[in-house]
DNA sequence: GACTTACTACTAGTCTTGTAGTAGATTGAA
DNA sequence: TTCAATCTACTACAAGACTAGTAGTAAGTC
C-alpha cells in the first residue's frame, strides 16, 4: 500500500480499527474482549478480521508477548476518518454545503457550533497569514480564494 | 420495509438511486442509457440491480409502457443522504464537530461558507421565532439550546 | 517432563455485491 | 400473421465480507 493511502475498510472493520486506536496495542484476545458485549463475535472471528486487516495494511503485529502477537494501527484514525468524509462529500456533488444542510437539519449543527467555528476558522487565517509571511507585517486583507 | 426508513444500500445501488432520483420515472433501459458513459454496464446488470433496489423497497413499478416496466422512488434523496450523514456523525461519536474539522482541513469548507451559513440558520431562528410564537413581538434574544 | 491452556494458521460455509448471460414472452411493424 | 426487436424473469458466477471451526504449536505450571 502506498504509504499515506488509506485501504477500504468494511464497517466492521473499521469498528475493529476504533477499538484497535482506543488501545494503541493490543492482541487478538484484547481485542476481542473491548468489543461491546452485546455485539462480541468469537475469538477466531476477531482473529480473521484482524488477519485481513494486516492485509490490507491497516495495521501491523510489532511484538509477541508469550505467544500472543500484539498489534499496532499502521493507519491513522484522522486519516481513516477524512476519507470517509470525503467520500461522502464527493457523494454530495463535491460540496460541503448539502451535507452541512443535513447536520443543521437534524440538530447536529446549532448556531453556537457554527459561530465557534468561524471564531476557530478566523484564528487559524490570521495565524496562517503570519506563518506564510511574516515579513509583509503592512499586508492586511488577504484571501484566500482557495477553492 | 417501515415507513419512512432507508434501507442499507450499496455504493453502486445508491448511483442507480441517484439517476431515478435525476429521472423521477424510468424503464431499466432509460437508467442504463443515463449512467455515466465511462461506467455503464450491460442491460441485464442494471435490470438486477433495480430488481433489488425493488426487493429492498428503495423503488416500485408503477405502471408498464409497451412491455417495460416503468419504475419510481420509493425513498427520497433527502432521507437517505440524511442517514448517511447521520450515519457517518455517529461513528464520530455522535458529534458533528469531528466531521466540520475535516471538512475544515481538506479545505471544503472555507470561511465564507460558515459565515454564510451563519448567515443562514439566523435568518432560521428569527422565522421559526416569529412562526411558533408571532404573538410575543416582544421577544428577542431567544437562544435554541436544542442540545 | 507431562499437562493444560491459549494462541496461531488454515480452512470453510454462507451471504452480499457486482457483473452478465439465456430462454421465453410481448410488442410493433411489414 | 409472421418476424425482428425488446423486455422480463431467472440463473450463474466470482470476489469479498462475515462468521466460525479444527489442528497443531508454544508457553507456563506442577
Amino acid at each position: 500500500m502506498p504509504p499515506g493511502k488509506v485501504p477500504k475498510l468494511t464497517t466492521y472493520e473499521l469498528q475493529l480499527m476504533e477499538t484497535l486506536w482506543e488501545l494503541g496495542l493490543a492482541s487478538v484476545r484484547e481485542l476481542q474482549e473491548a468489543l461491546p458485549t452485546n455485539r462480541r463475535p468469537a475469538y477466531t472471528t476477531v482473529q480473521t478480521m484482524v488477519y485481513r486487516l494486516e492485509e490490507k495494511g491497516a495495521l501491523k503485529r510489532v511484538k509477541k508477548i508469550g505467544n500472543a502477537h500484539i498489534f499496532e494501527p499502521v493507519i491513522t484514525r484522522q486519516g481513516t476518518h477524512r476519507r470517509l468524509v470525503e467520500e461522502l462529500v464527493e457523494l454530495f456533488g463535491g460540496s460541503a454545503q448539502p451535507l452541512m444542510a443535513h447536520l443543521v437539519e437534524s440538530g447536529k449543527l446549532t448556531l453556537e457550533d457554527v459561530r465557534e467555528l468561524e471564531a476557530t476558522l478566523n484564528r487559524m487565517q490570521a495565524e496562517s497569514s503570519s506563518e506564510t509571511a511574516p515579513k509583509q507585517a503592512g499586508e492586511r486583507n488577504r484571501r484566500g480564494g482557495k477553492r
